[in-house]
DNA sequence: TGATTTTAGTTTACATGTAAATTAGATGTC
DNA sequence: GACATCTAATTTACATGTAAACTAAAATCA
């Protein structure tokens, strides 16, 4: 059973090409083992290491219950390890390891999944597309019972 | 932390994209207590009664594994019921029961996501747009291990 | 200062997705 | 017909996301 061609739903459309994507990053991350959740979270702390829970969660649009949860596979493959903070107990800095450092050419993954996704599209294309996206965006946020 | 601006990546984007879409439709579905994923099975439904699991499989683009357990959540719910296939019986087929039947209108919840995602793009965008995405999802679709 | 409220992070319960193993029933071939 | 193979669906183990409850510590304020 096939979907139906009309009425087209963009929803569907983005899901689809989401799930596609990130199907990709996932091929490319499997021979590391390292999930694509996991690799947000890396490639965080590759540009700027040392950051708290709650950062990470501002960075990557995650729960910290469900960093929580991350983090802890994390520090079980030894990829980053929990640092208390002096002034503030309550909070948690997050610190690669060597062994995290040693994934961090992995930073570059997106520009895989990029060269994929846009393999077809021209230039000029691409500068449509962008802000096409970035305003259809807006009008969900905008509209999102969140925030 | 914000995103950085550059280099930009397409697939956060779908990927930030895709997630405030289904925010939204499951916004929308909540008052009827019906997730996003059981809306998906329910509407292939909708749309033709009676489907075996692994047409809902192909419907829906979800593993028979994933369809198994939710189809058990719409059965607790009364909204569908599993019937044995009488030539072959490893065969099952899903049917929609009165109550789920009575949910039927929510089959058009999509037009609803698609106006709010669609509202700040003219016609003629959107005229470019979805050729756009489409051939995005054939060059993934074609690098793709999966098939 | 002492009580109340916020904030940071974790934990738990639950829904969902994947991969791999399992079960039972068809099919195909000799 | 008997044995090997394929197929449909389920089950299990695990990762991940959400919401809600919980803990501990910081901040506010009367």
């Amino acid at each position: 059973m096939k979907t139906p061609p009309y009425p087209r739903s963009m929803g569907r459309l983005l899901n689809t090409l989401s799930e596609a994507a990130c199907g990709l990053a996932e091929d490319f991350l499997r021979p590391y083992e390292v999930s694509l959740a996991q690799w947000v979270v890396l490639s965080a702390l590759w540009r700027r290491d040392g950051l708290s829970v709650s950062e990470l969660s501002e960075y990557s649009g995650k729960k910290t219950a469900a960093l929580s949860r991350l983090l802890d596979r994390l520090e079980d493959k030894e990829l980053v390890r929990r640092a208390g903070v002096e002034d503030d107990k309550r909070s948690v800095k997050i610190h690669l390891t060597k062994k995290g450092q040693g994934l961090s050419h992995l930073v570059d993954m997106y520009k895989h999944v990029n060269g994929v996704l846009l393999a077809d599209l021209s230039e000029a294309e691409q500068e449509q597309l962008f802000p096409m996206l970035e305003r259809m965006l807006d009008s969900v946020e905008g509209k999102s019972k969140k925030r």
